[in-house]
DNA sequence: CTGTTAGCGCTTTCAA
DNA sequence: TTGAAAGCGCTAACAG
């Protein structure tokens, strides 16, 4: 027995009367009586009848749905976003589509497309770090989708943006390190071609030159995945160097997490020998030991903030004038994987 | 200007032909001349046509997206195993809808509610702690949805299941921490009602019972949440026990590492004094000092098989004669927070 | 080879 | 107070 979901349209057989007195009668028209409504209300309780929000989308231009395009989800950061953002954009209503990308520009092409095919009615996205061109994003724009840029940033296409200040956060975590005396302050950076690992290795950068610290060449790499496997094998290559660092300053918490696990290994001791600082504050940061020194960012503030934007030119149509770029402060969490000031 | 999106009726008056000649050129129908198909898809590719998914949705009542309610994406499991399912059901073409409920039955029932009126073409789920009713899901079996039910067990209801062996995995791990010697074995149990906190739980007490030893009641604790703050808390009560334990198993990682991050500040050594294997395999468990023993899930392969025996039921129909109950094996993952053998 | 018509489920004029 | 009809964008008989 193929049991399709109940329409207006079976119900008004059943009570004999028109679809459109069905219809006014659930949604409460002034004009229908009251026992024609609570025939009508009776029935569609029994019967279990939920509106066919495709027939409603089709109708009113409108689905309810906002799509969001992210590098990956398995993360802390990207995770807690979208737990962010669903909390903020369900209490208006809105259903979440999410599609994840691998960080393949393809991928995001195609998330693109599907999205629009669809008729999500905004998009929050975080570029994938392949991304190159910015096609998909403008033609989501020129089919008046409202798109909101999110942690990442693609310099030549202009839309709202929520990001972090990288740029900062690297500085203070740099100057940290400086100020408790390290001076061979190694940077494991992210991959090249992504915005925040540019931002974080230039706060680096700044903060060395700030206070006349010469940069090694060989302190410098660049890792080209996000996981303590890269961490690690990072570490082996700088503690091979014939003057090894001091100092690690890692371009998020799982790279300097394994960067500690082969340090700890190879018989030094954090931070004693070696400090090392992360970024991200991930949730086990705090309970590894030595527990890991980290930039904190407000995540979860930059999901609600997000989806707000969205929400905002959503409900507000076309009016508001021109886009916002918000940027949150980060803030370096001191812990046991460096030293004391 | 307000610029909606291109139809096939736009296209059709442009090109002075009938909208049906439009679709077919497009979808490349046989009895469609070829001039025609390549003028269509000329204005086509120019104007950036876009088929509109609602509408093709509404007529063959097939939406192509997928529900999937879990009770958070944040952590390593779930985000994982949703990326699984992505990976499997978008080779097929699906979408997926994926709406956390913060382990409460209200979201999780408006989830339902939420994804029925979307018409989504099934859902993949994991009932959330809270849950006691199966009225939505009931609902949902009733309207012809097909329901995967993954990880979390509810005992009354029937429907497709993937689940883990928890409890053989409890009772390996307790099997290991007792041949080395371990003989207070604590358990940090998961939220009580949780189908696999009870298995982890029984699997627990069952090796210690084949070993012939008693469980203290003292040793026995139920964390009310998940994250490593609990953990430290119940270590904190279980240290302070006039009979401390010589060994922790604990319902997860993230309670497993806070309890060690306590055992490690008063001073105790790990595993020296106390054993600790946790459940899940995070990815950091590795990485930490001392490595974290835990049992591994075959997440992915989970989530897989969770979309591909939905994707079955989708294509198949109805003709599947039973619901299947797939049950995957755990693995011991030994490493240095536990004695060697 | 192409056009006309009907219909997916719903809301909304316009009539009665 | 209610019903009939049109239309959202698309496809699929059924005609020509």
């Amino acid at each position: 027995m193929k049991k399709s979901q109940i329409t207006l349209a079976d119900m008004a057989k059943e009570l004999n009367i028109s679809v459109s007195t069905v219809s006014r009668a659930l949604r409460n028209h002034p004009a229908i009586s009251a026992e024609t409504k609570a025939l009508v209300r009776q029935l569609a309780e029994r019967w279990q009848y939920e509106p066919n929000q495709l027939a409603l989308s089709l109708l009113h231009k409108k689905t309810f749905s906002i799509g969001v395009v992210v590098p990956e989800i398995t993360g802390y950061f990207f995770a807690t976003a979208i737990t962010a953002i669903q909390d903020m954009v369900a209490a208006a209503g809105y259903k979440l589509i999410i599609i994840p990308t691998d960080e393949s520009e393809n991928q995001e092409v195609r998330a693109f497309q599907t999205l629009m095919s669809i008729r999500v009615d905004g998009i929050i996205f975080s570029p994938s770090s392949q991304t190159r061109s910015y096609h998909h994003f403008e033609k989501a724009v020129g089919n008046g989708i409202p798109l909101v840029m999110f942690d990442r940033e693609c310099e030549g296409f202009d839309s709202d943006k929520v990001l972090v200040d990288d740029y900062n956060g690297a500085w203070q975590a740099t100057e940290y390190l400086i100020k408790t005396g390290c001076r061979r302050i190694a940077h494991i950076g992210g991959p090249p071609g992504l915005s925040i690992s540019h931002h974080r290795k230039h706060g680096y950068l700044q903060a060395m030159r700030d206070h006349g610290l010469d940069v090694d060449a060989c302190l410098l790499v660049e890792s080209e995945g996000f996981t303590s496997d890269h961490g690690r094998e990072i570490a082996r290559d700088l503690m091979n160097l014939t003057n090894v660092p001091d100092a690690i300053f890692a371009f998020n918490d799982p790279l300097a997490i394994g960067a500690m696990s082969w340090i700890q290994d190879v018989g030094r001791r954090v931070p004693e020998d070696i400090s090392i600082v992360g970024f991200d504050d991930e949730p086990y940061s705090a309970f590894i030991r030595p527990s890991l020194s980290t930039v904190w960012q407000p995540v979860y503030d930059m999901g609600m903030l997000a989806a707000k934007i969205l929400l905002d030119r959503l409900q507000v149509g076309e009016s508001l004038p021109s886009f916002r770029r918000e940027i949150l402060k980060p803030e370096l969490v001191v812990r046991g994987s460096s030293k004391a000031l």
